[in-house]
DNA sequence: GCCGTTTTCGGCCCGACTGTTTTCAGTCG
């Protein structure tokens, strides 16, 4: 699966193909083909191998060409003959806020600046302001950009993170300030794996009000910016967020726009335009009237434009615009559709509730059953179970399951992956649970054949249904490590295992792409599980569903979406 | 460089903001 590292090229083809000043619209192309590649379902080396390249669309003669060279040599010669053109180096300054191609290149061909500290230098120096088109005020927001860009840490947070927050500001702006509607857009509204800013857009008559309401809020540690019509402030955690008052009756056009993604939006305006209509973010106008034709509500957009309400979470064009069109858009799984969670801890490891605990949260949450899924023995550190605990355990669960009645608990477990495929315990040991889960928790740094074969092994044991946070990573923690993903996928295929969406905010792993890769390309299930350590995190199961619709997912791809009757099936199966 | 419900050439999203301009280019989302 060489998908990212060719969509990489592609990306880096793009910029320096900017630099360099060629046709813009051909840098478009190039970007266009990176973002397609980045979220294909099926390994590019693959339609390469078939022949197929031309067929994605974003992707003609010329790009299938340079696909083709990059995958059997390494290299793109249209990008080495780039780079012979513009220096690499001009890339970081493009990171400078203000600064993009255009200028970069302005600066390289004038003064010869290649890098930040020639800029800097020649910024202090004032030869800046020198040149045509560039003035004092430039000079010194370049300089500050130099000094922002520095100081800036990570940018983008976990939407465990950001979503909390976001609910959190709403709900004192609709209790504490006259707002009318009030929504979350941006990423947010798409759910998002990570969250760079917080958009929220209201309506109110009086947005004065709610502007200064907003600035005054516990959780703001600077406002940078106050009009009537736009507040932005950032947060404690060093969160963006920007608050949006806008008019009633553009309030559907201003969320379509808001909630995005570009992309998205981009295929909508291209629609109206064939359609001899303008979209922007205050309605949707006719092009000969100027008059506006929807607006007020982001159905009636959708609608006028033909095509289905598309939900956010499947607005990045990917495909979605072209279903909608036909009326052919999958019923994506809700929330509403999880009938248990499949991945607790419970005390008896490392988990800090009690098994009734957490029996009567899931049914709170109104599910039908709930499997505890506590570590095994070699992960020590986690508290790992030996069978003599998990049988003292399983007594737990059978008189609770008297008692709670029909809400059902299983024991599960969730075996570690050792370093050479095996499990912690024998077959005959495996038997016992009513469901083995199995992950890798060491041994992470093992090259990518060493790992793709633990995995491999550990599917091929009997009692192994399901593969829990495939891929390991943590977000804004460590990458993933290094596996042969379709590898795997296949052979889970051959005897109809399961991979996990870990819903715990740190981890969404697998992630949107794996997920519906593994569903689309291969036929896998998917199950959604929290691994929740306590009873409040049992509600990250949304952001588990968040990248399930991110990934199209239906009920039927879900295996946490069947009902008890069907899961006990499951289970025997 | 790609693409086709006003097709094989002539298009390719839209508006706000900023700074440099005297009518607009560049950047951003």
């Amino acid at each position: 699966m060489r998908n990212k590292e060719v969509s990489e090229k592609f990306y880096e083809l793009a910029e320096i193909a900017e630099l360099a000043g060629e046709n813009p619209f051909k840098v478009k192309a190039y970007l266009e083909a990176a973002r397609v590649i980045e979220n294909l379902t099926v390994p590019i080396e693959d339609l390469a191998a078939s022949g197929k390249l031309e067929e994605v669309k974003g992707v003609g003669k010329s790009i299938a060409q340079k696909i083709k060279q990059y995958l059997t040599s390494g290299r793109i010669d249209k990008l080495e003959e780039l780079k012979k053109q513009v220096p690499e180096t001009l890339l970081q300054m493009e990171k400078i806020p203000g600064l993009g191609a255009k200028r970069v290149k302005v600066l390289y061909e004038k003064l010869d600046i290649r890098t930040i500290d020639d800029l800097k230098r020649a910024a202090e120096e004032g030869k800046i302001r020198e040149i045509e088109g560039f003035g004092e005020k430039t000079e010194k927001n370049i300089l500050e950009g130099i000094g922002m860009m520095r100081d800036k840490k990570s940018d983008r947070v976990s939407i465990g993170i950001a979503l909390p927050l976001a609910e959190k500001i709403v709900e004192s702006l609709r209790n504490h300030s006259p707002v009318e509607k009030i929504l979350v857009c941006g990423s947010i509204r798409r759910m998002k794996d990570t969250i760079g800013d917080i958009d929220i857009l209201v309506t109110s008559n009086k947005p004065d009000k709610v502007m200064d309401y907003f600035a005054s809020l516990d959780v703001v540690k600077e406002v940078i910016a106050k009009g009537d019509t736009k507040t932005s402030i950032v947060t404690f955690e060093n969160l963006q967020v920007d608050l949006r008052t806008v008019e009633p009756d553009s309030f559907g056009a201003a969320i379509q726009y808001f909630t995005g993604s570009k992309q998205h939006n981009v295929r909508l305006r291209e629609i109206a335009i064939k359609k001899n209509l303008k979209l922007n973010e205050y309605g949707l106008f006719d092009l000969d009237t100027n008059r506006k034709v929807a607006g007020i509500t982001e159905e009636s957009i959708y609608e006028k434009l033909g095509l289905q309400w598309i939900p956010p979470e499947m607005r990045e064009d990917t495909g979605e615009v072209e279903l909608a069109m036909d009326g052919k858009l999958p019923r994506i799984v809700t929330i509403d559709d999880i009938k248990g969670d499949l991945h607790v801890h419970t005390n008896y490891s490392d988990g800090s509730d009690s098994i009734e605990g957490i029996a009567r949260k899931a049914m709170k949450m109104r599910y039908e059953y709930v499997v505890l899924a506590d570590h095994a023995k070699a992960l020590g550190i986690a508290g790992g179970l030996s069978m003599e605990k998990y049988k003292k355990e399983k007594d737990e669960v059978d008189t609770l399951n008297k008692l709670l009645k029909p809400f059902k608990i299983f024991l599960g477990t969730e075996l570690n992956i050792l370093a050479n495929g095996e499990v912690d315990f024998k077959q005959e040991e495996l038997s016992f649970f009513d469901l083995c889960l199995a992950g890798i928790h060491t041994g992470m740094s093992q090259d990518r054949e060493q790992i793709t074969q633990r995995i491999v092994k550990a599917l091929g044991n009997e009692y192994v249904k399901i593969i829990v946070h495939p891929t390991g990573r943590i977000i804004g923690g460590r990458d993933e490590y290094s596996v042969d993903i379709d590898a795997i996928f296949a052979e889970a295929k051959k005897y109809n295992k399961g991979f996990e969406i870990n819903a715990s905010f740190e981890r969404l792993d697998l992630n949107e792409v794996n997920s519906r890769k593994a569903t689309e390309s291969y036929g896998l299930k998917i199950e959604i599980g929290t691994d929740a350590h306590s009873i409040a995190s049992m509600d990250n199961m949304r952001y588990g569903v968040g990248v399930a619709r991110r990934a199209w997912l239906t009920k039927k791809d879900v295996i946490n979406a069947k009902t008890l009757k069907e899961f006990e099936r499951y289970l025997k199966s």
